[in-house]
DNA sequence: TATATAGGTGTACGATCGTACACCTTCAAG
DNA sequence: CTTGAAGGTGTACGATCGTACACCTATATA
């Protein structure tokens, strides 16, 4: 009966190293990190990980990770199915926050919510938003415009009157510009960290 | 007068190498990468960039990235202050999220809200929240708990007659523990993503 | 035109790379 | 105990690594 491998504990081992050294380990220093008298013996493990996706390996054989190994974040399912019991933890898999919310990296940009306007839709001030520019915004997409030389963060719409922009707060009304509206970009995500 | 170097390319390169294969360059990569004939050419850049925490370099001279070069997302000021003009835009800072809002990867896990017990606290449902096990809850902090056997995510607090749970929903109200509670970790941030 | 500064080319060397091959070891099941 | 499957050791080779050294080039200024 064959020698059983720890894969997840070849994961774990990755994820300090690329932490530790922000680039992925050679077959030697592979070895030493498994425990390993022979690089010989890597190529195992590195095969299987290529097959589950977490590492890849380039045209000249260099190994370079995916996120599964450079995600950070473990990723459960709701709360309340709550956490998991240690047998269960294995092989859960992990998130990149950036490349999960992010989809063109070139046009996104983190800004810090200023204002309450849209504290109704869960938006507060101090909050982080994730803003694409160059998009086309669709009526009710939350977009951060320049109004009148002013910058702004609130709801999208158009009707026969022309673009106006709503609130997420009971004490602001909608606007419409007198002037000029440029959208700087359509906001993608919310991040809230709290201290 | 000397030949000026352009690092914010030299920068964009690498993020695009780290992009495309998940991990750093050799010299003569990065000889290619930047269009030099000479990897000794790279020595000088890849110094300058070590001086300004984009690379560091392990003992036995490999080089590797910082969050500076993997982190994919840039970061600006305020919602008000709006967008940079094109000319401000060349060494913009980039953030990895993953690091920002994590403290102990090995401790945190991401999980979906389900309910809308703290809707009013800007969390909704849909919305991800990052849970760290292990912490002591502070008064107020938000928890995700196993309370008699249900798991929940609620404030917490603690009074003479003990523990108890306080929703961000009016619709809702406090709840105690009648056989068990455990505290399954401590939110430490949310996170919406639209569509 | 000359100059100084900062960037870039070319070569070579010991160290280390990925790969290939032969061989050995562990472990549960029969 | 034997067996077979899967994991691991050891060695060697051409390719590539990081580093060091000598030298060359581009550019604005005086």
């Amino acid at each position: 009966m064959p020698r059983t491998l720890d894969i997840g504990e070849k994961i774990a081992q990755l994820r300090s190293f690329y932490k530790q050294e922000g680039r992925a380990p050679s077959y030697a220093e592979m070895a030493g990190l498994f425990g390993y008298k022979s690089k010989n013996a890597v190529y195992n493990p590195v095969n299987k990980l290529i097959d589950l996706n977490y590492l890849i390996r380039s045209a000249k054989g260099r190994i370079g990770f995916t996120a599964k190994i450079t995600g950070g974040i473990a990723i459960l399912g709701s709360v309340q199915a709550g956490f998991p019991s240690p047998a269960e933890e294995e092989l859960i898999d992990t998130i990149n926050l950036d490349e999960f919310l992010v989809a063109r990296p070139e046009a996104t940009y983190l800004l810090t919510v200023s204002g309450d306007s849209m504290i109704e839709a869960g938006i507060h001030p101090g909050d982080l938003v994730l803003v694409e520019k160059g998009g086309v915004p669709k009526k009710s997409d939350i977009v951060v415009a320049q109004v009148d030389g002013e910058w702004t963060m609130k709801y999208f719409g158009r009707d026969k009157e022309g673009v106006y922009l709503d609130p997420a707060n009971s004490s602001y009304t909608r606007i419409r510009p007198e002037r000029s509206m440029a959208i700087g970009g359509i906001v993608k995500a919310v991040v809230r960290k709290y201290a």
